[in-house]
DNA sequence: TATTGTTTTATATTCCGCTTAAATACAACG
DNA sequence: CGTTGTATTTAAGCGGAATATAAAACAATA
């Protein structure tokens, strides 16, 4: 779409990373073809200086997404729907990202050890050493690995998809019901009408392949300003993470439609709940929200057939 | 007590680390003097290789709390209570201790920005980079502090002690009662008898100041311990968390005696009652004992006049 | 005067050789 | 044989210069 013509000089990350947020920005705003991108107000969005943001409106103005105003800086060009959908950044920082992504894979299929050297890591996969450390940093950040107290790096147990799926359930049934209940929480009604609308809208249109994507950003959406509703620092932090992981243990999100639907009518449900004040039926309702999406398609469909 | 006489050529942070785990294994297992030393023993239990060990062994040597038999390795040399308290690694490494702490005490003073730049701390606290790198990692990984996007890091408004200890609390409240629920739940009988023996030993006999430390360590301990029972990863890790969180800030353990003796016998309810096989009780027991021990002295002091 | 365009300054990362120290292999002892 | 003592291999940490890029200051424009 609308290919580049102008020569970019390999962005930064960050630039990369923030064109991809200024899109999103764009999209939860509703901003429409005209649209004036103000520099200081991205900057405060997301709490950088002007030069990565500049970078980041180069990336788009390249990309056909935005168009340049002389002296007046750039306005959005077209409907966001046609904007690009993945801006890339400099080789070495996709690298990252693929790097990231195989370790996992390799994980997953177990062809990497329980405990391996960052310089084995580097041979294996045939990656720079500051690109392996940055990787194993961000990992344990999700503490997906640990640093060996001597030389070397251990994966969690948590990195074993069977038996960690349970693990995050149970551990998402205690802290999400609770969070809702909490003296401090504080719901962002703002927030809620518009994730509510959001919602609505995709239940009521036609199923697309497209909305997939979609529906995973509502959903950890949901679940992480419910989290930050609750004004407390370490559950918000907790569930945070808890998105972070599954993002990392599936990256293959392949929706059953009824299943969307059903998790849409219960964040619903959820959203409406709360609104009333009603937050002890609303934690009730997160319960079993978290229970029923935990249990496998197979065994959901099996309930359904014995209660019809 | 028992000097160094032996040349030392400065040990590393990991062998400074072992020797005082190895003390403190030793002081778990109830050891006597005479008793052997096995390395892969030690190198199985803390999962490093012999050759740290063996600096760490001939650290214990130099400070005299245990005695070479040549070709058959160490042997305790003396009651483990006469052992030395503190072993000290090399300046550098320190070095990163004290700058822990040095950085955890600006903040807690409000002496330092909530968000600053690495080479700003390295000036400030004149310290080399690497060192500054290890210790913001570290408390990147107990959540203190975040990466900005850009430059700089954001300390998180965890570390502003009023507050996060409440969350804190609210947190605790929320995960040790439910982990003693989880269908998970395994207790270590072996671990549940040690520990209550030593807190009952604690109980009876006269206070002495240098107990409080002791007791510091039987609490973490029993903490963490049920946590690891609870047979799931992430509210192990969660408890942990707190754990670490807590040591950061406040690292000056004043303990009430009357309070001491109140936890201890709280924990050994609470120890009796999943002996038993009551969870249900435990759980509750658990939620008093965390509520309790949040509120502050005054409050507890009014409250018991009260009751009176 | 608010905003963009341009320049300057400061911060952070990377590379590479060098040093330290952890892991491993092997020999020797009881 | 299980264990310690010794030697070898391999991994990780560190310093300093060069580079990239973010932050901040300043100038210009509508």
């Amino acid at each position: 779409m609308a290919a580049a013509a102008k020569k970019i000089e390999t962005p930064s990350r960050l630039q990369a990373e923030l064109a991809q947020r200024i899109l999103q920005h764009l999209k939860q705003q509703g901003a429409a073809p005209g649209h004036h991108l103000v520099e200081q107000d991205l900057c405060a969005q997301f709490s950088v200086s002007r030069t990565p943001i500049r970078g980041a409106l180069k990336l788009l103005e390249a990309e056909g997404a935005i168009a340049p105003r002389p002296h007046r800086g750039f306005v959005l060009a077209r409907p966001i729907k046609e904007a690009p959908q993945a801006i890339l950044a400099k080789p070495q920082d996709e690298e990252a990202r693929r790097l990231f992504i195989d370790i996992a894979q390799a994980r997953n299929t177990e062809t990497l050890p329980d405990e391996i050297a960052q310089q084995e890591l580097v041979r294996r996969f045939d990656a720079k050493l500051p690109v392996v450390l940055r990787v194993l940093r961000q990992m344990a950040e999700l503490r997906l690995v640990e640093r060996k107290p001597g030389n070397g790096w251990a994966f969690s147990s948590a990195a074993q998809t069977g038996r960690a799926q349970n693990e995050s359930y149970a551990f998402r049934r205690i802290i999400e019901p609770a969070m809702l209940l909490q003296p401090s929480f504080r719901l962002d009604r703002d927030w809620a009408q518009k994730s509510r609308a959001a919602q609505m809208a995709m239940r009521r249109r036609r199923w697309r392949p497209a909305d997939a994507a979609e529906f995973h950003d509502l959903n950890t959406d949901f679940h992480e300003q419910l989290a930050r509703c609750s004004g407390n620092w370490h559950m918000q932090k907790a569930v945070q993470q808890q998105i972070a992981l599954r993002r990392f243990l599936n990256y293959n999100w392949e929706y059953d439609m009824a299943l969307v639907y059903e998790a849409i009518d219960e964040h619903v449900e959820i959203l409406d709940a709360l609104d009333g004040g009603w937050n002890e039926k609303a934690s009730a309702l997160m319960l079993h929200h978290i229970t029923s999406s935990a249990s496998p398609p197979e065994v959901r469909a099996a309930k359904r057939a014995e209660t019809v």
